[in-house]
RNA sequence: GGGCGCAUAGCUCAGCCGGUUAGAGCGCUUGCUUCACACGCAAGAGGUCGGGGAUUCGAGUUCCUCUGCGCCCACCA
């Protein structure tokens, strides 16, 4: 208490967040607020973090998704929940591999050279360089997660129940290995699940080639976007109704260039009414054609290897990439006649979501998780409301995936990753998968047994997240009681990658839904709507906000533009008048701090409230109560905004400067009672979007604890409930507003002061609120009172009150005639309004009672503005 | 081919269960060296809530339909 004041010397005129973050946030961290137990006799809230890549740079997605996350848990943290922020970090198994590649061949090494175990130390020795960058970034947004329980996931723990999980499907039954075609990418040199290819609309050339019949009776046209692949073709197929070709079913045709016969086949999948309604089929690059061949026992020719150079069976065109190839057969079939027309067409290319190389679909041997026995389960427990999502509509979008989910290709070709426990006998041939790693074959006990080569896609161990950081699948105390976690905050555009495979794979091996609720926010966009991105350089570095306007800033900002599941834009003058309201904020503290001086402050309210103390309590009151609903519904901009504008209209705009007065006088240390006690309590509720500023003010201003951040959230109080002194101050808030609009419609200065005479029904509520009209109506006397007899003043009607201002000079008779005229006219077109509503007898009689009544309210008020309206011409 | 979202003040967006005179920020206009704040104060202008129809005592809000943007999913080569 006693630095106080020379605090309050300290607090500067503007608001300067960078040295109080960090500062503050060394606080919080030598507190140890951030840590949570278990068993703790409080009920727990948990959320895990998203865990962002090792490889990753804070941008603005991160940005909002851990605003949202650490609103969340504050504000729990602060009801009383033993609230845990599970953080941590991702191993992004293609991303990193391709980041230390590229690193690598910057030096002029590649992978091969350094073989395995080389380049994973490599791996690890980034991972230490670079994977703290992050949640350093992190901390910087002012994150309260338990940094004590980082993890990581290919740690000791993560690793094991990685491994467990592959054992237990394995062991069901529901982990395989097969010959499959999957989504490869050249680039990367590996496969992809499903979900990792993104489709774009691209224009094509739609090449119309025809193959001539083996027994000379004509040929087949037929149309292809991709004519290198014909060296791989081993059929052509029509439609088994189509009249068209029904007799050449089951004849042969000749592959131009390869001159090879393959046959003519019959399968639904031709769609008649495309191109000619002759499809080639290459059962080794297309999964349709896959499909096909394996219906008709085709054989399968592979004519492009992994990196996208046709092989050996590719002929004189290996060697080749796949553009020059097509290039030269197009070339060629012209030359020899095959070629009939080419057309523009629009198709869907797939490409890889990480680097945009075009996908080549590819026939290898691969591992893959059955998924139709685990969607099952997954779908239901949403079906079910064990988990939502918020907003609702994303349920839609989780079942429709749910419902169309082909297996998932789990092995990648990578190293930097968790490796596939299979041993692969070299005697027997038995697969052995197993807990701990195997020394001999299971099954004939070779100790020729070579390990799988491939790793698992990175979203295999970030699908066991939300319990794998809790210690499964040990049976710890943080599993027991921090699981099922509560909250899961993302964006949409992970609801696949993640967010289901969470959930199918905590039903699975825990038997409970991972979380209860699935928050879904949108993307931040850039000023012109467009997504953020490296390529397009759009980019607004989270990191330059906080450095220019303060992480609060920030986070006011991404907070106060989020509407569940919409996407927000960013721009720079959204974060500046955050910026500003945080200096609003830290003015009124010092506004605060500057009465107080040396005077000691009771803490809570005092004993004798007034008129304006009860109003403020009144609508703090409220504001608490409404606020705390609208978080319990994830509306956190709803939520910041009345904050926001409670803190602005309601405390500064009003009640400071109705207190300025006060403050000087005999009464003041009620006043600075009431100021303390509301500016406190509303730190409190802002303290979840805003934390720096709102600790800082608050250890300065008199409290109760040792921090902000774990005192106890403000409840509706109804002691605190005064709605009768809520009306009577907006009746002299109404007086002042007109007077205001009235000196300012008439350009008075407010250096020049007037008598206000003000006649009124409620002659004890202004007589209480005369002093007010002094400061912030510029009264230089006030009576309160009826038939105050003035020749030149002028009349302010509102409904409570009649109000003149003598001012000789300026009155003119007739303008203030034509005004009070035309300000009757609108009252009594609204009064005519609501009595056209209170005289249908369908309102009354259907319309709730609290509805009629209001109106009764409002026509009664509009009647009493009308008639005083009226009086006033009259007494011109 | 399915599904979803958005369309409200000059700009960016709120607006929950339908119910007084539709809000905020920025911008704009006018005035203000008011002893917390010009990153401020006071006052103000600005909206037939995309078009049409329906339900209702009452619709920005519900339903249908149309238009224009945007997104997601899907194996017509």
């Amino acid at each position: 208490m006693e630095n106080i004041e020379q605090r309050s010397k300290q607090l500067a005129k503007t608001y300067e967040p960078n040295e109080v973050e960090n500062r503050i946030y060394r606080f919080w961290m030598e507190g140890g607020y951030f840590h949570a137990v278990p068993n703790s006799g409080k009920k727990p809230y948990t959320i895990v973090i998203p865990p962002p890549n090792i490889t990753g740079q804070l941008h603005m997605g991160h940005a909002l998704d851990n605003t949202l996350q650490d609103i969340l848990i504050r504000w729990r943290r602060m009801q009383g929940f033993e609230a845990l922020w599970m953080p941590g970090t991702d191993h992004a198994s293609i991303a990193t591999e391709a980041k230390i590649v590229e690193a690598m061949a910057k030096e002029g090494i590649s992978k091969e050279d350094i073989g395995r175990e080389g380049f994973l130390k490599r791996a690890w020795e980034w991972k230490e360089t670079y994977g703290s960058r992050i949640i350093n970034q992190l901390k910087k947004m002012g994150s309260s997660c338990d940094w004590e329980r980082e993890r990581f996931t290919m740690d000791e723990g993560c690793s094991k129940a990685v491994r467990e999980v592959f054992v237990r499907l394995y062991e069901k039954g529901l982990i395989y290995r097969g010959e499959r075609i999957i989504n490869w990418c050249t680039h990367c040199r590996t496969s992809i699940s499903d979900a990792e290819v993104e489709f774009e609309e691209k224009e094509a050339t739609f090449y119309h080639l025809r193959y001539p019949l083996t027994d000379g009776s004509g040929y087949l046209e037929l149309a292809t976007t991709r004519p290198e692949t014909m060296l791989g073709d081993t059929a052509v197929a029509v439609h088994p109704d189509d009249e068209r070709y029904a007799h050449l079913i089951g004849k042969n045709v000749i592959l131009p260039i390869v001159n090879k016969e393959i046959p003519i086949i019959s399968d639904t999948y031709v769609e008649m009414d495309f191109g000619t309604g002759v499809v080639k089929i290459t059962p080794a690059h297309d999964p349709n054609d896959f499909e096909v061949g394996l219906r008709h026992n085709l054989p399968v020719v592979t004519v492009i290897d992994e990196g996208g150079i046709m092989n050996e069976f590719a002929g004189k065109y290996s060697g080749m990439t796949i553009m020059e190839c097509r290039k030269e057969i197009v070339k060629e079939l012209e030359e020899q006649g095959w070629l009939v027309k080419t057309e523009p067409l629009k198709h869907n290319v797939g490409s890889c979501y990480r680097c945009r190389t075009v996908i080549e679909p590819r026939i290898s041997m691969q591992w893959f998780v059955k998924m139709e026995p685990l969607a099952g389960p997954a779908t239901e427990a949403v079906k079910n409301r064990y988990t939502r999502f918020v907003p609702e509509r994303f349920e839609k979008v989780y079942f429709h995936w749910l419902e169309n989910i082909r297996d998932w290709c789990i092995s990648r070709q990578l190293w930097w990753g968790h490796r596939i426990p299979a041993w692969y006998c070299q005697d027997c041939g038995y697969v052995t998968v197993g807990r701990d790693d195997p020394s001999v074959c299971e099954n004939c006990g070779s100790s020729d047994i070579k390990q799988d080569e491939d790793t698992l896609d990175t979203w295999f161990s970030s699908a066991l997240w939300p319990f794998s950081t809790l210690g499964w699948p040990d049976k710890t105390p943080e599993l027991d009681y921090f699981y099922p976690t509560n909250t899961l905050v993302t964006g949409y555009d992970i609801i696949f990658f993640w967010v289901v495979r969470m959930m199918f794979s905590g039903l699975e091996h825990t038997g409970k839904v991972p979380f209860d609720t699935v928050f879904i926010h949108g993307l931040v966009r850039d000023a012109q709507g467009q997504k953020m991105s490296k390529s397009l350089g759009n980019g607004i570095d989270p990191l330059e906000i906080i450095e220019q306007y303060g992480a609060d800033a920030l986070r006011f900002t991404l907070a106060a533009g989020n509407s569940p599941g919409n996407d927000m834009r960013f721009t720079t003058e959204k974060a500046e008048a955050s910026r500003n309201f945080a200096n609003k904020l830290w003015n009124a503290a010092r506004f605060i701090l500057m009465n107080i001086g040396d005077n000691k402050v009771e803490l809570g309210l005092p004993d004798k409230l007034e008129l304006e103390d009860k109003w403020i309590a009144s609508r703090f009151n409220s504001v608490a109560a409404e606020i705390t609903e609208n978080l319990e519904k994830f509306e956190l901009g709803i939520a910041v905004q009345k904050l926001h504008d409670f803190i602005w209209d309601n405390f500064c705009d009003w009640y400071i400067e109705l207190c300025k007065s006060r403050l000087q006088g005999e009464n003041a240390s009620g006043g600075r009672q009431v100021l303390v006690f509301v500016m406190t309590g509303t730190l409190k509720m802002l303290h979840p979007f805003m934390p720096f500023i709102t600790e800082e003010i608050w250890q300065t201003l008199p409290h109760e604890g040792e921090a902000l951040m774990i005192s106890p959230w403000p409840e509706y109080d109804t002691a605190l409930d005064f709605p009768e002194e809520e009306r009577e101050m907006e009746r002299i808030m109404e007086a002042i507003r007109a007077i205001r609009n009235r000196r300012a419609e008439m350009n008075v200065p407010p250096s020049k002061k007037a008598p206000v005479y003000i006649e009124t029904a409620f002659i004890p509520t202004f007589e209480r609120g005369a002093v007010f009209f002094e400061k912030l109506a510029w009264a230089s006397e006030i009576k309160v009172g009826s038939g105050f007899e003035l020749d030149r003043a002028i009349s302010i009607v509102t409904a409570d009150a009649t109000i003149k201002i003598p001012m000789d000079e300026l009155v003119d008779k007739d303008a203030e005639r034509s005004r009070l005229t035309r300000e009757k006219e609108a009252v009594k077109k609204r009064l005519d309004g609501v009595m056209a509503r209170l005289n249908n007898k369908a309102f009354t009689s259907k319309a709730p009672a609290d509805v009629v009544n209001t109106a009764k309210e409002n026509a009664a008020r509009l009647n009493e503005k009308l008639t005083l309206l009226e009086q006033s011409l009259l007494n011109l």
